[in-house]
Parts: structure tokens; sequence; C-alpha cells
RNA sequence: GGCGCGGUAGUUCAGUUGGUUAGAACGCCGGCCUGUCACGCCGGAGGUCGUGGGUUCAAGUCCCAUCCGCGUCGCCA
């Protein structure tokens, strides 16, 4: 008796007539066609085989089982009386002379049906995951996911990177996110954090003498969901370069990147490098946004000296900002428009305005008679054509215009395929991001991003912010993204490595050094013996993955995702526990397993 | 935490101004069928309409509360 299989599902072809084999797998269907007569479909992860059943007692068998059991199949391949050329297997099946029952299925009817199960309810599939994921179309997901970390590990690697790995239990340290924390029990009161980024330990590595760090790194954060964001943890591609500076680190990525994108992509096509490097204000002016698509050729045109006249409903004469955007072709209905300005209100939090030029050239719609005072202005201003749609963002705020702005760009995008061409991946860098900013609570000077950022211009331009003859706001930081397709793939920057400038930094902000040794005492400590100037940046795995399969979700790339609230539905965690564990743990009982 | 949408058969959904016994498709069960491949045909079972109150002669439908899910904003160095 063959004890184990001889071919998987997916490889039996025509060559293979003739041969005993032994299939093992899944019964995935059963297509009863005649008095003892059937075809069983046998899936495994390689793909599906037709058993041709022919004789009373291997039906009376089959019959027995419920869909979904485990069976191993040896029989002879036969070349098919019908083929399928629509499988891979279509044009042979196995005649079996022996059927073992594997796992039985006990169940009849399942909480969803196998091949459909991407149809069901989200919250039904994570908690039988493990049915949703033999879903061939749902399991593919995470093969991709897999290929693509294989392949950025060894691109990593080729490129004289050591794979390196940090603590998980590690101290909590003033971030930014929420820690996951968890309690000590040999020190009562004290608490390990989950890392919210390897951050201070590839760091410290480049202090140590690594030159190049990468980790396939989990990160862990207490921060509510989104549908690009899971909630609790998630994987970046980490990495760290020593002596190294903004152009050394684009580099790298631009050379790892666009090869996987490209291979493992659903589009094929992407940037090469030199990606796009845009500054972070030039950004914000042009798309609304500091992760631009720029697939979408729409751009924003500020025309508040313009506009700020016709009395925009919460846009004072010249105190707002408005910006115009223009599509030239527009066909969409009063209907499509109607929809794109109330979606735009809901992501924003604002109202878009707009009007049209009919093909006489005269204005319909929306804000006619707002504008009708200055349209030869904003006719020559924007160089509008008979037929084009404005739309128009205007706040006080300028960041609020901005934002609004740039929500409707995008689903002016999306309303208009002729102005974004989808079938590719475009990357670039948004560059030159400030330093700091006015805190919205505090009113006062904050950080912009993170401290650890190298400021461009160094000691001098702090000093200079410090002794009042430039302004704080006006320092740029070496701090840049990575965005491919309107996706912020990925946050990096060139970190200030040498303590004096750290405590100049921390100064402008109203802190000292007793705060910079309080808030990163090990990497403080480190620095003040000799570090060398590192960069580095740290691509979401998870985001890249979703952005390569055009998943609509990030839990389609996850194999094991949360839900929204942060609760595994399946293994039931969180969970209440013991109360000797929590004894063990110094923590006060409240409600426990045995309630 | 705010706002929006949703919760009806195992699953996905429909359900009219409140009005007879709450329907369809897929799945499931039984029967027929010797070349199916989303097999086909015939028949059948299956419902606390998320939960709790309320209005009404009458509630899946209207009102209030509450729970759950998703989206979105806050938040995410």
């Amino acid at each position: 008796m063959m004890q184990s299989r001889t071919h998987t599902c997916g490889e039996l072809r025509m060559e293979h007539v003739g041969m005993k084999v032994k299939l093992v797998g899944w019964m995935e269907n059963v297509r009863e066609v005649g008095q003892n007569f059937a075809f069983v479909i046998l899936r495994d992860f390689y793909g599906t085989t037709q058993v041709v059943i022919e004789d009373s007692e291997l039906m009376a068998l089959v019959k027995s089982l419920n869909k979904e059991s485990t069976i191993s199949v040896e029989g002879t391949v036969r070349e098919r009386d019908s083929k399928n050329p629509k499988i891979p297997t279509g044009d042979i099946e196995v005649s079996p002379e022996k059927i073992e029952v594997l796992g039985r299925c006990r169940y009849n009817e399942l909480p969803f049906q196998i091949n459909r199960s991407r149809e069901a309810d989200e919250s039904l599939r994570l908690k039988y995951r493990y049915l949703d994921l033999r879903n061939p179309d749902v399991k593919k997901n995470i093969v991709l996911r897999c290929q693509v970390v294989a392949a950025l590990r060894a691109a990593m690697i080729e490129e004289g990177f050591l794979e390196i790995t940090t603590p998980i239990l590690t101290a909590s340290s003033p971030e930014g996110a929420r820690d996951y924390l968890v309690p000590s029990r040999k020190h009562p009161g004290h608490f390990y954090a989950l890392p919210q980024a390897p951050q201070q330990f590839k760091q410290l590595l480049m202090t140590s003498g690594f030159d190049r760090y990468f980790q396939i790194a989990p990160c862990f954060r207490d921060e509510d969901a989104r549908g690009d964001r899971s909630p609790g943890e998630f994987y970046q591609l980490d990495m760290e370069m020593a002596f190294a500076d903004q152009e050394d680190v684009f580099a790298v990525l631009e050379k790892v990147l666009p090869p996987i994108f490209a291979k493992y992509g659903t589009y094929n096509v992407a940037s090469s490098a030199p990606f796009r490097r845009i500054p972070y204000l030039e950004s914000m002016e042009t798309y609304g946004t500091d992760k631009p698509d720029l697939r979408n050729d729409l751009v924003l045109q500020n025309v508040s000296e313009v506009l700020w006249k016709c009395g925009l409903p919460g846009c004072p004469e010249e105190t707002g900002t408005v910006y115009a955007i223009v599509v030239p072709d527009f066909a969409g209905t009063r209907k499509q428009i109607d929809k794109l300005c109330a979606d735009v209100e809901v992501q924003s939090g604002k109202k878009p305005y707009w009007f049209r030029l009919d093909e006489k050239g005269e204005l319909v719609g929306g804000i006619t008679k707002l504008v009708a005072p200055v349209k030869d202005e904003v006719v020559q201003a924007l160089n509008l054509q008979p037929g084009c749609f404005v739309g128009i963002a205007a706040n006080t705020s300028k960041g609020q215009a901005q934002k609004t702005a740039g929500v409707l760009r995008t689903k002016l995008g999306d309303l208009c395929p002729s102005h974004v061409d989808k079938e590719r991946y475009e990357f670039c860098w948004i560059v030159d991001f400030p330093m700091y900013e006015i805190g919205e609570e505090s009113g006062e000077l904050e950080f912009c991003h993170n401290p650890f950022s190298m400021p461009n211009g160094g000691l001098e331009v702090l000093q200079k912010a410090a002794a009042g003859e430039i302004d704080p706001l006006s320092i740029t930081a070496f701090q840049y993204d990575l965005v491919c397709n309107g996706v912020e793939l990925s946050s990096g920057a060139v970190r200030n490595h040498d303590p004096e400038i750290m405590i100049e930094a921390f100064q402008l902000v109203r802190l000292g050094e007793e705060d910079v040794k309080a808030k990163f005492p090990a990497m403080y400590n480190a620095f003040c013996y000799g570090a060398p100037p590192h960069a580095g940046i740290a691509p979401g795995v998870d985001r890249m993955v979703m952005l390569l399969c055009g998943a609509e979700t990030i839990r389609e790339v996850i194999p094991f995702p949360m839900n929204k609230n942060a609760q595994d539905v399946m293994m039931g965690a969180p969970g209440l526990v013991l109360p000797q564990q929590l004894q063990e743990l110094n923590i006060a009982v409240t409600k426990t397993e045995e309630e």
C-alpha cells in the first residue's frame, strides 16, 4: 500500500495517463449524474482533480461523507471522455480503486460555502478563518504575501543588509502611539511594552557598528483600526544604514521595490529610479495631501485672490484659502456630482463647492450665482474652456481647505477614469517635512513628526531659531515618506545622532537635556560614545501586499486578522484569565474566568 | 469618542402608505438521472425578523433604548 500521496491535486496531465497514483485532499464537491455514477472534486493546496465514481461500494462511501471531509484516493489516471479546458487538470481524471476517509467533516452545512466565502459577512469569515482560507481566492493573497516577504528579504540581503531581530518585550517609550503593556511577574508594578517599532534598537545597532540592518519586524500600537490599518499589530520592512544620508536610503528602496512590484503586482508596471521627490509644502499645495496618487493628473490651483471676494460660505473675504480643481472634459451627471460632494464632506469634514461652464461657455450649476460677478477673472485665472467642471474647496484654515481639496481631487479622479492611469505603480518621495509645528491643543511649538530626525541645517539652524533670527516653523527635517498610488507606505529619516543637536532641538520645544535622557536614555547615552551618522526607513509590509494584490481591506492580506475592535473572534482574544494568573502578576482581581 | 450605513432561513439578500400563512437564490435533506464540471429535473425541511421596551385592533415595517458589525473622522513619533 502506498503510504503518502504520489502527486498533488494540481499536477496531473495527459502524460500521467495510465499511472497508478495516490491523491489526498478535501472533498470539495460531488456531482451525482446517475445511478452509481458521480464525479468527486478533490482539492488540495495545489489545485483540484476530478475522481470518477462508478461502482456502488465507493458511491455509498462518498454519499456517506459530508463535503469538506478529507480523503485519500488511490487509483489510475485516465483521459476524460469529455474534457474541461477551463481547468489545468481538465484533460484527465482518476478512476479510484480505493478511497480512505482521513478526516470527517461532521457538519453538512458550513457557516458559508467555501468557494464563495468572500461574499459572507466578514465577522463570520474571521470566526471561521480556517475555513475562509480554504478558498483558493482567499488563500492566494497569503501566498503572495509569503512570496513578497521572501523577495524583499532576498533583495535586502543582496544589498548587504543583515537581518537582526530585536526584542519584543521591551520598555515603554514616549513615541506617539499608545503602548501595549505586559505586566512583570518578578517586578510588581512594573511593565514591559511591546515595541511600536524597533526604532531605538536599530539606531543602537548602528551605534554598535552594524553597517546595514533590516528586519521584517512586528510592530504593536494600541490605536483604532482603519480599512488600511490593522488594530494592534502589523509588519514593517524595517531598515537602517550607517554613515548614510537621505539619498543612500532612497537608492536602496528605488532598487529593491520596483522589480518586486512589477513582478508580483496586478499592474506589472512600476516607477523606475529615481522616484519623484516632492517637498511637503508643494505636495500640500498641489495635491492637498502628503500622500498624493500621482496617477491622477488633476491638480489644485490656489485661486484665493480671485474667489475670496465671492462670499463663499464659511470663508470671509480676504481671510480664507480657496483651491480650484479644473476637470476639462467632465461628463458626470448631477446625481454623481451630489454624491461626490456628500462623500467629500464625510471624509474631509467640509463641503466642497462647484460650478461648470456649459458648451456655450456660460456658468451653470452649484455656486454659479456667487461666482458670476468675477466670471471673467476666474475664466482667465484658470484658463477655463467650455464644458469644464470646477471643484472648489474654501476655508479660513488653509489646512482644512487643502484637506477638502485633496479629498475632492481623489474623488474626482474616481469619477473621471480618463484622468487616472490606473494600471501602474507610481512611487514618490515626500521630502522636507517641517521639523516643528504649532500644536493644536497647546498652541505652542511642538515636534511635527518625531524628535529623532536631523534638522536640515543642523545645530546652526536650531541656534538661529533659538536666538529668534529665524522662524522655527521654517526649519525642515531630513524626514521623508514613501508614497505609492496614494498610499503612505513608509516614513523614514536621517537620524539626529549628535547629543548636542538633540538637546538644542528639544530646547526649542521647552525641554532640555534631562528630558532627552529621561525619554531615550539608551540612545542618548550611546550617542555620547561616538555615533555614526545614520538614516533609515520602514515600509509597511501589509500595505505593500495590499497594493500588490489590489485588496480592499488590510484584513485580506493578513492570515489571521483581528476585527476592527481589536478582537480575535476565532481565538477569543482578548479574554479573561484565571485569578491565579493575575495574582502572580500582582494585578488586582477584577473580573476573571471563574466568575 | 462623533457621524453614516447595516443586522430578516445555514449563507447572500428582497420584503410596498403598518394588514392574510415573511419570500428568492445558493446551501441542506429525499427522489430521478451514465460524462458532469456553477451538472440538470422533481419534491421537502429550515425563521424568537440582533435584543429590550413602547405606540397600535394589528409591527420585519413606526418610536425609544441597547448590543453587534462595517465605513469615516478623531487617533496612528
